[in-house]
DNA sequence: TTAAACTTTCAGTAAATATTGAAAGTTTAA
DNA sequence: TTAAACTTTCAATATTTACTGAAAGTTTAA
């Protein structure tokens, strides 16, 4: 298998992966595609190496770039846009996280968070039961992205999991 | 609000949450129904209470049975099936991160492992900087899977976000 | 200015995904 | 056994989501 042939099967994964997690298949393969290219590429690049349309080519570089996991690249003399990707996975990987829970988790917790004060004072088992679930639930989200804030923030993953095999 | 409301915004809540994290919205709010709920439920109660269709809620259940975050309740004397969710939080979550780790990343994984060893001798710049940003994703991955791991089956959350504060 | 080069938008269409509900299948009690 | 009570399946349909491509918009160089 060719590095060409190499790269498409990685762009395929990763665009599988994306759907499965929520994210557009285009926009998950115009990333992988420009993490895998040396060059910065243009529009019309992308899309004939995708074989996808124009419009599509442009929403999707648009929400990458609203991610702020990939950038626009200027090549002197040529008035096309180019784009490349952040290539530092700690740094993609935590703008991604930054991203989804700011739009997905946050709007839940502050649901969670009113559900909890319109049952605070509830004196029936069954109200004081839905508190505690929702108390629950709240209490493990709020955990998980303390820990993941944290352990994207340090960049020093590897450090942690040596920490973490050495307390467990 | 009442009682009942604030159950409904949260099985909203939820299933909004999960077709955004590609679970479906169905599955979603029927886990929700089942945990806020305190007896356990049949299937006809559940297409009641979601206004679903006996195959919606019953292919729901099944998915929710495989992922063993419900429970089949058998109440004495009666033939019908009832079901009750899982409610610890830890428990649940760890389920379905687990399945999900093994559904969706294990084969990504394999795929980056492959696309490692096809390139491990590549001897063009080209090559050998398509080997490191795999590499770069496979050690990422890896490593929050590691963790994530640890964490959940820790079961001692709190005390981790201790311990992370203090080695941070 | 203007017109060529390029980017963005969006209404229409295609594709993927979820849902229904009736029919087939299964279990149970008499 | 059998028939009522219940569960499962799946082809048809509805809904949601993604994509296209041509037209409108913008920028740039002369």
């Amino acid at each position: 298998m060719d590095l060409d042939a190499s790269k498409h099967k990685f762009i395929e994964t990763w665009g599988l992966l994306g759907s499965e997690w929520g994210i557009n298949r285009s926009v998950a393969q115009v990333q992988a595609l420009l993490l895998v290219s040396v060059e910065p590429l243009s529009t019309d690049a992308i899309m004939e190496a995708l074989t996808i349309s124009r419009g599509n080519a442009n929403m999707s570089l648009r929400q990458l770039l609203d991610y702020g996991i990939i950038y626009k690249k200027v090549i002197p003399g040529d008035r096309k846009e180019y784009f490349i990707a952040e290539k530092d996975v700690w740094k993609w990987a935590f703008k991604v996280a930054q991203m989804r829970k700011e739009k997905e988790i946050d709007p839940v917790m502050k649901v969670l968070g009113e559900l909890k004060s319109e049952t605070k004072k509830s004196s029936s088992a069954e109200g004081r039961e839905f508190y505690k679930t929702i108390s629950d639930i709240e209490d493990f989200t709020g955990q998980l992205c303390a820990i993941s804030d944290k352990v994207l923030n340090s960049k020093r993953g590897e450090l942690l999991v040596q920490i973490l095999k050495m307390v467990m």
